[in-house]
RNA sequence: GCGGGUGUAGCUCAGUGGUAGAGCGUCACGUUGCCAACGUGAAAGUCGAGGGUUCAAGUCCCUUCACCCGCUCCA
């Protein structure tokens, strides 16, 4: 087993571009944050993991398994459009939940929301009547110039009141003590504190302070954090999604996301597969492709790219078989991993913590692994959730289309032995996998360096997944070997080149086709030699290992066919 | 977003203000009898980019971009 803590990730980078995985996008000029290109290995190498989970998760779901009613588990496709009608992503809540605008404190550096700024006002009035300074008050808070003497961050200005009143060392930050809440001057008006400010008696109304107000005036607004002005940015968007427009007059009308996710758009489409092709709950939809997400940090080579590729699964099953299927689907999708190579202990499966859990959720796991630059950490693959009917349920209210399935197999029997039936939105399991960190994650583990070995750098890839499947030389370049080998050649590319490369080469030192190989992660090679011409058989020599056998060349499809599948 | 570091050939890296370099790799030719062998030769560079100082900048200054590390943030 390969230990990720002692492979330095400058090393695989360097193999990566060197050997033509992975290339920096736009590289030539000057690249771009957040974005990687896959040369012909790595686009060969994410095209086998996609391939992979396309087999094992569509075609031939879990490796023909039963799911926990005993049943086949079944799986359909479907490949939907990157750009959705927004009113898509309301209903997800994407466009709510990652528009906000946020502040950043540049001297504790925390940021916050920009609506959870809460001010306090002080009060001034002649004769100390709050309901006139509240009054004057509520005409000035939207002008730029009145800034409040202290905030603090809080979902609304009742929260506010209720921490300032709690928390005694922020009423020290902000020079507030002995602070009182005093009855409300009418309902629904602001909270009314009753303090000291600065050594002096004061009374205080907390308002939200106005996203106008922030954005002119943040150099004099105090910071909730020190008591200090100065430090605040002005509200910034973070855009968790990008955007575009439709149609060439682009105006805010025709603004337009892109995805974040492949999810939303198998929800969106439960109803016409449900409606056109005989499927039955419990049953899966499964859908591959780009998704993008304007990464505050994207970090760590291809981990956190701007553009990446899901491989999502949408499991619906009735809601009393949810957490059955949950736990099938997260053990499942540990198994998977490990069968295309990631066996080792890099590889955990990880349950949350309730207080991690999504408030619809009542179960997510994360199969991750221990990259070299998370060591001793681990970074997320793929997420197993319990999403409940979440989804479907948010969607049926923003659509107005009618989500629920009728399950003809539930319900009371009836006199003629047929089921009654039974309505219901179905629960929904979700594995989903992030193939650009699944891809990132073999070449990690795959990356070996072997001192002992003439070319100590290998790449020991599960056959499955590897680029190359084989490669096919002559010994040496004369005594009619080449011409052994390109027939060799000729006929493992016809039986195995739509899986992968299959390689020759006559050129140079055996040792050093083979080292290439070794790099490149080509599990076998087969050499014609002098007695290949006399008695039909050619060495087999492994990657791994560096050992090699000798096997009849008429059986050379065939273990290659085993080792594959193996 | 903040702080630190790096950026010179495909890769790893030297390079004192004064001619753009090495090793490895790649390619060609020769040789070859199982592990980056050897010989000869070749191609390959916006010195990350832009500006400035200077007679002269890979080298000094400013700006910017990208990557790495640590925070921060984020599902």
């Amino acid at each position: 087993m390969s230990d990720a803590t002692t492979k330095p990730m400058d090393d695989i980078m360097s193999l990566c571009k060197r050997r033509g995985f992975v290339y920096q996008a736009s590289e030539i000029y000057g690249g771009i944050n957040g974005f990687w290109d896959y040369g012909p290995l790595g686009a060969q190498l994410k095209k086998n993991l996609r391939d992979a989970w396309w087999e094992d998760m569509i075609m031939n779901p879990c490796w023909g398994r039963t799911g926990p009613g005993g049943e086949r588990v079944r799986c359909v496709p479907v490949e939907t459009c990157i750009i959705q009608n927004p009113k898509v992503w309301e209903a997800s809540g994407h466009v709510g939940g990652f528009n906000d605008p946020m502040v950043d404190d540049k001297e504790t550096k925390q940021r916050f929301r920009a609506d959870h700024l809460q001010g306090g006002y002080l009060g001034s009035s002649p004769a100390g009547d709050p309901a006139l300074a509240l009054a004057q008050m509520q005409g000035q808070i939207t002008k730029v110039e009145h800034i409040p003497a202290f905030t603090i961050t809080a979902g609304g200005p009742d929260e506010a009141a209720a921490i300032l009143l709690a928390d005694r060392k922020l009423q020290k930050l902000l020079g507030v003590s002995d602070a009182n809440i005093l009855p409300s001057i009418s309902p629904g008006a602001a909270p009314l504190l009753q303090l000291t400010y600065r050594g002096q008696p004061a009374f205080a109304f907390i308002f939200p302070v106005s996203g106008a107000v922030q954005e002119h005036a943040h150099a004099q607004i105090p910071s909730p954090f020190t008591g200090k002005a100065g430090s605040l940015t002005a509200p910034r968007q973070f855009n968790l999604m990008f955007f575009t427009y439709t149609g060439a007059t682009a105006t805010e009308n025709d603004k337009v996301y892109l995805r974040p996710e492949t999810a939303q758009g198998i929800f969106v489409q439960f109803k016409n597969v449900v409606d056109t092709t005989r499927v039955r709950v419990p049953f899966g939809i499964g859908n591959t492709g780009r998704s993008f997400r304007n990464e505050v940090t994207p970090r760590n080579f291809t981990f956190r790219s701007r553009e990446f590729e899901q491989a999502e699964l949408e499991f619906f099953c009735h809601p009393d078989d949810s957490f059955e299927w949950y736990k099938f689907w997260r053990d499942f999708r540990m198994e998977w991993w490990q069968s295309i190579g990631l066996a080792g202990e890099n590889l955990i499966l990880r349950e949350h913590e309730k207080d991690e859990l999504s408030h619809y959720s009542t179960g997510t796991s994360d199969v991750e692994y221990r990259f070299p630059f998370t060591a001793p950490g681990f970074g997320e693959l793929e997420g197993i959730a319990h999403r409940g009917n979440y989804d479907l349920t948010q969607h049926a209210k923003h659509s107005g289309a009618k989500l629920e399935y009728f399950d003809t197999d539930r319900g009371e029997t009836l006199p003629n032995g047929a089921k009654k039936g039974e309505r219901y939105m179905p629960h929904c399991i979700e594995p989903a996998a992030g193939l650009d960190r699944g891809a990132l994650a073999l070449i990690c583990e795959a990356y070996t360096r072997d001192e002992s070995r003439p070319s100590p750098e290998i790449m020991k890839f599960h056959p499955r997944v590897a680029p190359i499947k084989a490669a096919v030389f002559p010994l040496v370049n004369k005594d009619g070997m080449p011409e052994v080998a390109d027939r060799l050649h000729a006929d493992l590319f016809k039986r195995f080149g739509r899986t992968g490369f299959v390689e020759t080469d006559a050129k140079q030192s055996i040792g050093k086709r083979y080292a290439r190989m070794d790099e490149a992660g080509c599990p076998f090679c087969f050499t014609i030699d002098g007695d290949t011409l006399t008695d039909q058989t050619v060495t087999v020599r492994s990657r791994d290992t560096g050992l090699q056998d000798r096997i009849a060349i008429d059986k050379v499809s065939a273990f290659l066919t085993d080792a594959l599948l193996a």
